[in-house]
RNA sequence: GGGCGAGUGGCGGAAUUGGUAGACGCGUUGGUCUUAGGAACCAAUAGUGCAAGCUGUGAAGGUUCGAGUCCUUUCUCGCCUACCA
């Protein structure tokens, strides 16, 4: 017998895949389709164990459903235009082009390695023309629907990164990739009208039972819906303005009146732009409006100005108005109303600035004297001091009965706010989707005429450009339309947009025509299992829901409105962290253990400083290349230690000496089979039957049954395990060669999606081609002649008896009456009452 | 501040509808074989006790014949989010 070459057999199987074809793809009318789809990765140079523990779930869950009689359709794309390459490229003097398409080559090799069962054929890569000449027209039928637009407004600048950022893109202040503090800056920007979608992806969100509900209530909270009024408050003052709206979700508190705030940003600031105090002011908002300490100590400020706000239920209430810096301008209509009493933030600013403080809602269980000390009441109670609005029920009553009195006083309406603001999608980079539009001397917009498209993109040019680089490209910027002269936009489009439809395009990813056919969406579409990280919960998973929703829209012929029907987040692949004396991080391959402690490799005085694990991180260096690992230890032990170890929702702790077992039992598996094998053809097919080989292998069809369908992944490793236990028990006693081959080549099937190259090796090995159908339990074999019952005295365990299954109450008491484990606890005591759960278990209940 | 989730051996983690807590792996300990072993194999491994037993799923209560699982209160940790009016 050999040892289990993983590298010989490994590269064997996956030339012998390819060569076959067996992952490819094509639309079966008479089977059911399973669209898997694991989030495609950004081409940045080399796969991370991150890629290999995503794609190795959404490979298992591929390989199980084919089994299953799935027509699955499983891809594999490059998410491929983005700023890195840009950057990469200007370091090196390369072309973006070229970078991304190395990396993408090497990862794609890589990711062959793994073993994954993906349909190559369908490969799509969005920085090829091929894939955004599609975009491009896509953004040109959303732009006929009304649902793309143009407007001046203030964006994130990015000043390292020289771009814009979406709101989403800006973490604490900073840039999501740079890092650098972000400015506010004006600009003209297109924007894809996502807010028009609001209510429909918010009530959408109950139809995806199969996405976890962390998912769900991430977005539902980014969309922010909330049930309020507008109310239009009339001032007074030496500036021209008259009104001012608000929006509220407490319009029955109104009576607590006490100021107005606006944002700094509010249209009425034109009025100050010449007063050095509000500029002052304003500044200093900016300064602190997003830092983290900020918002943590939550000081409000204020600038008074001289106008004056009239409450509209008691026109004698003037109130002063305010500039405040916790007013945000792209919320409701950059102005609230302040009641003091009954908002914290508002309770704040008063006590800052000595305002009243009037009591409008009491609790329960307080009477009417009720007043407001130290901080706002904001729970349920009962209006007081509000006139007609006196008595009514907080919440529930109160707020629908102001909206109405304010409505019929036409001072305020029902209105329904949501934070979800437009997608702008502008971003001022080369390594980009071209926005297919142009503008003629007078700034007016023209959409470029579909039959030019695609906007290419220029190659070969300088990227040694402040801002973006496509504005210096006057050949290419400068066109004609029907012989007029146009300027063409140079901002590319977020590549955000490029993975909103990706799943679409994987579909008819050949047609040259159009994005994707008709025909072939129907049949796949939607996405029926989606893996990925949970990073992206909001981004890219809803852009992509209004992506389908933007495509439905005035179009009869496209039917769906989710794309994705499950969604399962994995969690990260963490290790520990090393640092030296001095403090710098240190590479887990360049830190060894003595058994007693740890130093750097081969200098044996060093010490060396164990960080917690932390997700793997270039910065933090404590990654580990997967290349090396595979080359090393196989794809399938790789495979079988990332699942392995935590659910896999849950963050795995990367260990070499799990990795290390995962090698070492894929030997000890293939010592096994070379037993088994050889009491396969050895063994007379007359020994006598093996009953618990039998069992065994029903029951453990069930369990990892199971374990597949609720993607308990690291349980079905624990099941191999247990398998090779027993087998390597049972392989001791006589077994028929006939049962026992029946029986292996069951479970050979059950572990092949997990580790697709060993199982290959040994059906092949065996005389047998893989395995088309998954095996079913033979539920008879399920049921056993003999149970064990547990037996309780007084819900205690006290014994365990192995009894027929058709044991009925009383026969089962009588034995215990005299069985030896169990007579001391029942002689000479009344027995009260007995629980029996058939087949499981008695309790017994008696007298002490 | 708000939201979500989780607390089980030395560690990662198992445990249908409430019904044998600790599957499986790592680590540790002892042994076998070895010149040696950081290899392989065998055995043990929740705590405590010589044992029968007793105690054990963050803590405290409750429901139940029976609770890791259900209910109430509470503590700790993690993740997300953040002045959203």
């Amino acid at each position: 017998m050999n040892r289990y070459n993983f590298k010989l057999v490994e590269k064997k199987w996956q030339q012998k895949w390819q060569n076959s074809n067996i992952f490819s793809s094509e639309i079966d009318r008479d089977r059911e389709k399973f669209y898997c789809l694991e989030m495609f990765p950004y081409p940045s140079g080399r796969i991370h164990m991150g890629h290999v523990r995503n794609y190795t779930i959404g490979d298992v869950l591929s390989r199980y459903k084919s089994l299953v009689g799935f027509n699955v359709l499983h891809p594999m794309g490059w998410d491929a235009f983005g700023m890195p390459a840009e950057n990469a490229a200007r370091e090196n003097n390369l072309d973006p082009k070229d970078w991304t398409n190395k990396n993408i080559s090497t990862m794609k090799e890589q990711l062959k390695k793994l073993g994954l069962s993906i349909d190559w054929d369908r490969e799509i890569s969005t920085c090829s023309e091929e894939y955004y000449k599609h975009q491009q027209l896509f953004f040109l039928e959303l732009y006929e629907k009304g649902l793309v637009y143009r407007k001046e407004n203030y964006v994130n600048w990015d000043p390292v990164d020289q771009t814009v950022l979406a709101n989403e893109q800006v973490i604490d202040g900073k840039g999501w990739r740079s890092g650098a503090i972000v400015e506010r800056k004006k600009l003209n920007q297109w924007f894809l009208k996502i807010s028009q979608f609001s209510e429909e992806l918010l009530s959408d969100l109950d139809k995806l039972e199969a996405w976890p509900n962390k998912v769900k209530v991430m977005q539902k909270n980014w969309i922010g819906k909330s049930f309020g009024c507008e109310i239009t408050f009339q001032t007074e003052g030496d500036l021209p303005v008259k009104e001012i709206k608000c929006f509220t979700t407490r319009p029955d508190t109104l009576f607590g009146f006490s100021f107005l705030a606006v944002s700094v940003d509010h249209e009425i600031s034109k009025y100050f732009s010449e007063n050095h105090e509000f500029q002052k002011f304003k500044k200093e908002c900016s300064k602190t409006g997003t830092t983290e300490e900020a918002i943590a100590i939550g000081e409000k400020i204020g600038f008074k100005t001289n106008l004056m706000a009239i409450n509209p239920l008691d026109h004698t209430q003037k109130v002063p108005v305010f500039f405040a810096n916790f007013v945000l301008m792209d919320y409701g209509f950059g102005a609230v109303f302040g009641c003091p009493a009954h908002d914290q933030r508002d309770f704040d600013f008063a006590k800052k600035y000595k305002l009243d403080i009037k009591t409008v809602v009491k609790p329960l269980e307080e009477n009417d004297e009720f007043q407001v000390r130290d901080e706002a009441y904001t729970g349920p109670g009962i209006v007081i001091n509000s006139e007609f609005l006196n008595n009514l029920k907080v919440p529930e009553e109160s707020i629908l009965r102001s909206i109405d009195i304010l409505e019929e006083k036409k001072i305020g309406k029902k209105k329904i706010n949501f934070r979800l603001k437009d997608w702008g999608v502008s971003r001022q980079r080369y390594w980009g989707c071209p926005i297919p539009m142009a503008y003629d001397e007078n700034g007016k917009v023209i959409p470029i005429p579909k039959m030019n498209l695609p906007v290419k993109l220029p190659e070969n040019i300088n990227l040694n450009t402040k801002g973006n680089p496509l504005d210096f490209i006057d050949d290419w910027k400068n066109i004609e339309i029907n012989g007029k002269k146009y300027v063409r936009e140079t901002d590319t489009l977020d590549t955000f947009v490029c993975s909103s439809w990706y799943y679409l395009r994987f579909c008819s990813p050949h047609d040259k025509d159009y994005g994707f056919k008709k025909k072939d969406i129907d049949y796949w579409m939607p996405v029926d299992q989606y893996i990925g990280g949970v990073e992206h919960a909001i981004l890219h998973l809803l852009y992509s829901r209004f992506f389908m929703k933007a495509l439905g829209y005035k179009n009869e012929n496209f039917k769906f409105s989710e794309p994705f029907k499950g969604l399962f987040t994995q969690g990260m692949v963490c290790h520990e962290t090393y640092k030296d004396e001095n403090n710098n991080w240190l590479s887990p391959e360049d830190v060894e253990y003595d058994g007693s402690k740890f130093r750097k490799k081969g200098d044996l005085e060093s010490k060396v400083k164990v960080g917690p694990s932390e997700s793997m991180s270039k910065s933090k260096k404590n990654v580990i290349d997967p290349e090396n690992i595979i080359k090393n230890y196989g794809a399938d032990a790789v495979r079988l230690f990332i699942l392995s170890d935590s659910p896999p929702e849950k963050d795995v702790q990367w260990s070499e000496q799990g990795m290390i077992a995962s090698y070492k039992f894929l030997q000890k598996l293939w010592i096994l089979h070379n037993k088994i094998k050889d009491k396969i053809f050895n063994s007379n097919d007359n020994e006598k039957e093996n009953n618990n080989l039998e069992k065994f292998t029903n029951q453990i069809i069930n369990k990892i049954t199971n374990n597949l369908e609720n993607f308990n992944y690291n349980v079905i490793i624990a099941n191999i395990y247990e398998v090779y236990n027993f087998l390597n028990k049972e392989i001791e006693s006589k077994i028929s060669g006939k049962v026992l081959r029946e029986n292996y080549l069951k479970i050979l099937t059950l572990f092949s999606p997990a580790i697709p190259h060993y199982t290959s090796e040994c059906f092949e090995d065996l005389g047998y081609i893989n395995p088309i159908s998954w095996p079913k339990a033979n539920t008879d074999l399920l049921i056993e002649d003999e149970i064990d019952y547990v037996v309780q005295i007084n819900g205690k365990k006290r014994a365990i008896l192995k009894e027929n299954r058709n044991i009925d109450e009383e026969s089962l008491l009588l034995k215990l009456k005299s069985n030896k484990m169990t007579e001391r606890y029942l002689k000479n005591r009344t027995i009260k009452k007995t629980i029996f759960v058939k087949n499981r278990l008695i309790n017994i209940l008696v007298n002490e």
